[in-house]
DNA sequence: TTAAATTTAATTGTTTACAATTAAAAATGA
DNA sequence: TCATTTTTAATTGTAAACAATTAAATTTAA
């Protein structure tokens, strides 16, 4: 076998495993997402907007390396189950502000254990590894996200 | 800061740079795949084919961790491109075996030279690193695909 | 043997992703 | 100033993902 038939296979891939875990991942944040009754890219925009609400959407979009496409009907359906406010910029009227409503910032206290659910998944990783591993991943992204 | 509201901070997330980072090498394919005429989904299920041809829907399924209710449509546009042909089994008639046609089984040495524009992507990393970290992310698909 | 359980693929419906385009507002520059 | 360019969200269309259900074929166990 050439090298090049070699680097064809499914084991030989780097990228395969990483769209794997990915997917499987959000997979585990399904169960307890559903008693708050998101999905993980929803759970995104919320963390974000725990952190700073009133962000425009493509500040948003720029955090999570998604576009209005995504984000515009994502950001609806939060909108339709009274999370947030999508309010237009009074300075800049391109802007649509996206802004928490009582029941989204209610809903971060019981989002604050859904962290710990997901690390019980990898409780067979030793919690220095498991930074390590982050951290390359985080380098991964960088790497990935050069122009 | 409590620990909790620490760890729903995004850039303390593992899982985010995983979702980014799987949806960034995908894009990195897309140039590539383009000149085939096909997405990263189908190019995994072509290169599962072009190491065993005739596996039934279930079996790519077990491979790629994706069920019928994404495969059955996939398979059917690879189809409907010429790609492959859906053959109901003889000996399981529950079974639908995927095949590849002649423009399949071609599409295979052209396919040979994406993983190296892949790997330029990531020319950054020494090349020990990158093998190292591909295991790690394997060592993660198993411990999540564990029930 | 045959009724019950399992396996297999397909279907239906919802939610991402994302390319390409559109339209409005704002910024820029001649 | 005012035409041009850029920025911003929204829209349209295609392709995943995946839960839940359906229907047919096969396996199993009574």
């Amino acid at each position: 076998m050439t090298k090049e038939q070699d680097l064809l296979l499914l084991e030989n891939q780097i990228c395969f495993p990483l769209y794997a875990a990915s997917r499987m991942i959000i997979q585990a944040y399904r169960e307890p997402l559903e008693e708050l009754g998101i999905t993980y890219p929803q759970y995104l925009v919320m963390m974000i907007l725990w952190e700073k609400d009133g962000l425009a959407v493509n500040e948003i979009g720029k955090r999570l390396f998604l576009d209005s496409g995504t984000l515009t009907p994502l950001l609806k359906r939060l909108e339709s189950h009274n999370l947030i406010k999508r309010v237009r910029s009074e300075d800049d009227e391109r802007k649509v502000e996206i802004q928490l409503t009582f029941q989204g910032k209610s809903m971060k206290s019981k989002a604050e254990k859904i962290p710990a659910k997901i690390l019980e998944c990898l409780n067979s990783w030793e919690p220095e590894t498991l930074v390590n591993f982050k951290s390359e991943v985080n380098k991964l992204v960088k790497t990935l996200n050069q122009p």
